[in-house]
DNA sequence: TTTTTAAATTAAAATAATTCTAAACCCCTT
DNA sequence: AAGGGGTTTAGAATTATTTTAATTTAAAAA
């Protein structure tokens, strides 16, 4: 055996079609390991610095979308010029905090949405995407 | 009577609180005239110009703002970077073309969710929106 | 192992959508 | 008609994100 036991992280990579390069395995560590995450690019790049990992802002971006793009983590949209990346993949929609901005997720597989009509002609159901806004219970 | 007969958009701005202005009141009618409409800032502010109106893009943005706050419209959040502003006041979700951009509503009569869990300790549902994002049947 | 090549990273500029600011303006009351 | 406070405006500022062009690096070739 030369240079084999080749972290977990790499492999995964490897199997999306991505190089594992320094920055890449750092913020899959960062982003794989432990419980699922609800995170901005903003925020990831701010705690990869405080992990001692030196990386651009750009790079956060292009290596989230490219996450995204291989089914390592989904992106979710809950207000104009906020993007969160949900490292859960199984299927599941969320409570929104819009006071705090906190996301929760709800397990898709106790939902149930019937009565959902046809789509539009010429086009195909991609996805389906539920977003329970909530605030604080006591003054509205 | 002194200058009653005071157009029904007037009332409605006066009802909301809103002082019925030039440009409001234009705004209003192509907004509120006719079918619902989902429309984003920029284009409604096209749209007022090619009527001849004067008006401010950071007005369209304040009078959509306003109309919302003031339960005239309401705002939707499909993509990272664009809000569409919804005039179809009744409950109702949406399909979302991700190729074409063009959204299709869902009435919510029809619609039924079951098996939501509880929210958040301490929070109280306020909106559930629904989102199904639909492609291009042929060539996915 | 060194060289080569193409992909990845970076700083910085560019873009897009939206908000802010401060001055000018106009709706309404007196 | 005049005054006052809400409204509009142009333009600057902000925020989130993407692009660019040059540099670096991973992996393949020699």
């Amino acid at each position: 055996m030369t240079t084999t036991r080749d972290g977990a992280y790499a492999a995964r990579l490897r199997a999306a079609g991505l190089r594992p390069t320094r920055q890449r395995l750092a913020l899959a560590k960062l982003l794989l390991a432990g419980p699922n995450r609800h995170i901005t690019a903003e925020q990831l790049h701010r705690e990869a610095e405080l992990n001692g990992l030196r990386v651009s802002l750009a790079t956060v971006y292009n290596t989230l979308h490219q996450f995204t793009e291989s089914q390592l983590m989904r992106e979710v949209v809950v207000e104009p010029g906020r993007v969160y990346f949900d490292t859960n993949m199984t299927p599941h929609h969320h409570f929104y905090n819009v006071a705090t901005g906190a996301l929760t997720d709800i397990d898709a597989d106790n939902l149930e949405i019937r009565g959902l009509p046809a789509p539009p002609a010429g086009t195909a159901v991609a996805s389906v995407d539920v977003i329970v806004r909530v605030s604080d219970e006591k003054r509205n």
